[in-house]
DNA sequence: GACCGTCTTTGACCAAGGTCAATGTTGTGC
DNA sequence: GCACAACATTGACCTTGGTCAAAGACGGTC
């Protein structure tokens, strides 16, 4: 079952099963998944889900931990459960550029490569499902919806990351913050408490300014003055720490946009 | 055969056929194929090819027009086979980045979408095959060594995408500069008459300064302003219209790695 | 070979954002 | 509730690369 490419580390014991609805599903990993119908095992049936269980791992990051560094043999791969990833460019003499980040459901790791050519560290405590490369690669040759999934997923990426270079290339520091703003308050949408849609939205921001300078190409001092500046115009308030609330949603949309 | 999707310009004579090896080949599309064994094609039999052979059609563009604008019905796709085709983000108020070239036997267009997010225009005169993309797309769902491939192209289009960003976010304009001629004779390493390995390579750049600079995220002069730094230096030579010659290329990977 | 449009180079100037440094804030562990 | 570390803000200054403008070089056409 476990190839050549599998690391010692990934043999375990599947743990008990549960009688469900007739069919025999694993308790200890897949039952209970919190992204059992939005990752990629979404594709599978309950049956075929088996086997994928006998190959995944729980592992658990805090924040700051790297799953894996670039240049580290491609070993394994994960599905995200809870907290937020980033993946990591750098060059060689250590200057930094987040060129993705990872939202629970989302799928990390490099197939069919023999080195990762990114690192991926948390930026928040995070918890995965992991599973040897080689052998998840065998399920995914096995499974052509789950590599259909697979492949819409990694197109959606591309033209994430294909905006993401006109915005680094191209737009200013001020747009560029606003514009991170806009679409943090999208994602927040669901988990945070808005009261009247075009009305004040306050939320925590899951990122440092460090982290958000890593992710705008910018310097921290840059994404703060220009914080400041937004809040002193009255877009957004900054009520402390690390929570947010946007004022003026188009007037901070206009900002993004703007030459 | 052609289904909701197809316009109604992709309806065609499919042309004459050829008895070869014991198989029917069309001869009018496939049978000359250049790409015939790198595209997305090299994944199917003969046989297989029948089919693509039908929806296919043979279409030419000149240097400067585009194959469909961001923002189209994303009708159609296609295998390049002559020519280099820029992909083209664009902010609503004219600033352009390219994030992407593509070259003999690659893939464009944006399947499972409604509208395309790039622009996609001719860099050079250019070939290509055109599919009505629904058409296409079932092609696809019925080879999983197709589609196999097509993930694998696009995993690494989302990797050099990823490497870009860092580029654009983090280097120095001498950096972009040096490291994007080191790829340019990478790449024409093959067509040009390399003498001596590490000795001075001599080739014709594909790309107008002001090209360079939209795949840079720079300005036109400053990459004129680093050409001439690097002629100086003694690092390149530039013998006149497009010609350069790479006159010391460590030196050449240095700079494009230095801080 | 003169003309014209496009591409390229070069210079002078400017401004956005990076760097360095100091101070303020927040949160955590004892 | 205090001490400390990590994070954030602000200011002064400077560098990089963008902007504007002018002059050359190149390539095609008549």
């Amino acid at each position: 079952m476990l190839n050549a490419d599998c690391n010692h580390r990934f043999h375990q014991d599947s743990g008990s099963w549960l009688q469900y609805i007739g069919v025999m599903i694993p308790s200890s990993i897949c039952a209970d998944c919190a992204v059992r119908d939005r990752a990629l095992c979404a594709s599978l049936s309950d049956e075929e889900l088996l086997e994928l269980n006998a190959l995944g791992q729980r592992r658990h990051l805090s924040r700051g931990e790297a799953l894996f560094w670039a240049g580290d043999d491609s070993a394994i791969c994960a599905n995200l459960l809870d907290g937020v990833l980033k993946i990591v460019a750098s060059t060689s003499d250590g200057r930094e550029q987040i060129v993705g980040l990872l939202y629970p459901a989302d799928f990390a790791g490099q197939l069919f490569a023999a080195q990762v050519d990114f690192t991926i560290a948390a930026l928040t405590n995070v918890d995965l499902c992991v599973f040897p490369r080689g052998a998840f690669e065998k399920v995914l040759q096995r499974h052509a919806r789950m590599e259909h999934l697979l492949l819409q997923r990694t197109l959606a990426a591309l033209g994430e990351a294909r905006s993401r270079m006109l915005s680094l290339a191209r737009k200013s520091a001020e747009e560029k913050v606003a514009g991170f703003l806009i679409d943090m308050t999208v994602r927040m949408a669901d988990a945070s408490s808005r009261a009247t849609p075009g009305g004040p939205v306050t939320f925590d921001l899951p990122l440092s300014r460090g982290q958000m300078a890593d992710i705008l190409g910018l310097t921290i001092e840059t994404v703060s003055r220009q914080m400041t500046k937004l809040r002193d115009a009255g877009v957004i308030n900054l009520p402390g720490g690390r929570a947010i609330t946007i004022a003026d949603r188009p007037a901070l949309i206009r900002r993004a946009e703007a030459a």
